[in-house]
DNA sequence: CTGAAAGCGCTTACAG
DNA sequence: CTGAAAGCGCTTACAG
């Protein structure tokens, strides 16, 4: 097997040394315009890649970023992660994928797995009681951009967060404004942290309508199935609810097929509303009601923090005081079938979107 | 920030050389029990990491796998996605993926990026006209598994196949069983190789019905648009098919959607089968009947496959000859709503599959 | 503007 | 059973 083109391969056939070759590659000055040229001219035509194992080993910087999701297969998560490659690709950052699905590996593991591989910085969710670690490897030098963290920044953490909250909050007085008043929320039972504002939205907006009393809501898995067994549930024990909130699009297609199988027509007996926009949710019939978290903007975002995080530990001495600021992203209500009556055909042409516009939280 | 800590830390700690540790580590023989136990012990204790960048760089393994994808959100990949990840962390490796949507990067510069970070194999799809560069790669020094080629193994270069030709034929004969004589087909325009098998399965099971003349086949993309269009395509010109065999799901749900908005009846006048089973195709409505490609199965394999390959060039000198048979996984008909006709309350609760045996192809 | 030396943290090949 | 030396391919810090 041939060798690859080493740096000194490409200064003995120029006839310099291999330090005048790395920066003419890494465009660093101090450099004839001669010299340069004739190097990279060499370098073309030797095809010569830079290793970047040895880079990294040297330079202590991989440019690599790491991105860790809960499991692939949930819809939410490719979008997010094609965003997350493409833009981190941008600026010439490989992305390295683990998911921590099945617990095989738990995402302290992969931290530390990740760290070994000399990631520059990770991109991950906030795990329900995993704060602890995950800070742990922030502290020791890890990089990292925490999504719909509960808490603020830390020493070499940055927050990004959804506006759940606003977000159920708009899908609620949505299904109020089409004149429900016994609306049920299904919610995610495996993550508290994650459904909280959700929740939180739900019930406030309830209570505002003097509601406060209706609120009902019930705990199943974030799946297709989960949101079957509530729907399920809901209409087991009375009263049965007009209107239902759901954790995400999953839960509130699988609360959907669980209505229609038991006889109820959607939007007219019962109204549906789901969380997230994934593709599937234009897809079925009636097409879903939801609140777009928009993982194109939000990949770009995490990977634009992560790198002025990454920016600021290597241009360190400095120790800039870190932004107190975390940037919450606005989550739009769409308006499609699952949720509005008296709309006998319902135009699929134009949905019908409501636009929250993105602020900045401040963390004291 | 705090260093890491390296070999040399334990080897200090405990009293060895590096080179002791290295041993325990690796799990190497040649060390007494004794030493071996302290050893680490200390590691554990010091919380100790291998630096993959440098073992790396100096064994010349990183460990690390590429799969290079078209579109993660394209719902095929996620699940195979996962699927080798999964498998490939249970041998220590880890994933880097890259997907060479909006053609920023090609397959040849991914390639290339991948081998200077010094992966140890790749996993990707053989794309129309790209084969030159995949083999020159190959050849030096990338191991690779390329999964639905049409040309059989190379130096340093493994194919696996689903049989995406039996699996039209089965989809045909169902819609022939079921009594369709105007038998239609929306295919890829993109990839002429990657349709080629499901189109030959398509005209080759018309033909032995007797139907060759009445073949026709409309070519889109591969999306739910694409398949929207090919149906508006189909029902334009007469004479109106009754059954239509689609490349994919996306295209098979789009199709569905557009005959539905004509005002046909999904399965009662208009039979559909798609192929992939995505999960969607059991959330619309009708259920969508298809071609099973169990990702999780395709990926299993492609690892395995690929390790085989990295092992042979690991252990060279002795340079078996690479295997002549190429894996061919078997597709199964999934029978659901959207081409059964004179179920008139269609069950959801059990799938209908044919399936279909795996077999070994020999490449002369 | 250019280069010689050192070293990142490991593993390989060799010696004892 | 254990270790001293060399080197993987780069970049850093320094000298000229």
């Amino acid at each position: 097997m041939p060798r690859n083109t080493t740096l000194h391969d490409v200064a003995a056939a120029v006839g310099v040394s291999a330090r005048t070759v790395s920066r003419a590659v890494n465009g660093e000055p101090g450099l004839s315009d001669a010299t340069r040229k004739r190097v990279l001219e060499t370098v073309e035509r030797m095809n010569y890649q830079t290793n970047m194992l040895a880079r990294g080993l040297r330079a202590n910087r991989s440019n690599t970023i790491g991105l860790i999701v809960t499991d692939l297969t949930d819809p939410f998560f490719p979008a997010l992660a094609q965003s997350v490659q493409q833009t981190a690709s941008k600026s010439g950052h490989t992305l390295i994928l683990a998911s921590t699905q099945k617990a095989a590996e738990t995402e302290s593991q992969i931290l530390a797995s990740f760290r070994a591989r000399g990631v520059d910085g990770t991109i991950m969710f906030a795990a329900d009681g995993q704060r602890r670690d995950v800070l742990q490897h922030a502290r020791e030098g890890l990089p990292m951009v925490l999504i719909d963290d509960q808490d603020g920044p830390a020493e070499n953490l940055t927050s990004i967060r959804n506006d759940l909250e606003g977000g159920a909050r708009a899908a609620v007085r949505h299904l109020l404004e089409e004149g429900h008043r016994a609306i049920a929320m299904i919610s995610n039972v495996q993550s508290p942290e994650r459904s909280r504002g959700r929740d939180r939205g739900y019930a406030e907006e309830m209570r505002l309508a003097g509601l406060g009393d209706r609120t009902r809501i019930v705990y199943e898995e974030a799946t297709v199935d989960g949101g079957a067994a509530g729907m399920a549930a809901l209409l087991s024990s009375p009263p049965r609810p007009t209107g239902v909130f759901a954790y995400n699009d999953l839960m509130a297609i699988g609360a959907m097929r669980a209505a229609q199988a038991a006889g109820l027509v959607v939007p007219d007996d019962l109204a549906i509303v789901g969380f997230d926009d994934i593709r599937m949710a234009s897809l079925v019939s009636p097409m879903l009601s939801t609140v777009r978290i928009d993982r194109e903007r939000l990949g770009q975002t995490a990977v634009a923090r992560l790198l002025e995080l990454i920016e600021r530990r290597a241009g360190s001495g400095a120790e800039e005081p870190p932004s107190a600021t975390v940037p919450v992203l606005g989550c739009d209500l769409i308006v499609r079938e699952s949720s509005r009556r008296a709309h006998s055909v319902p135009t699929a042409s134009h949905d019908e979107t409501r636009q929250e516009p993105d602020v900045e939280a401040t963390h004291e």
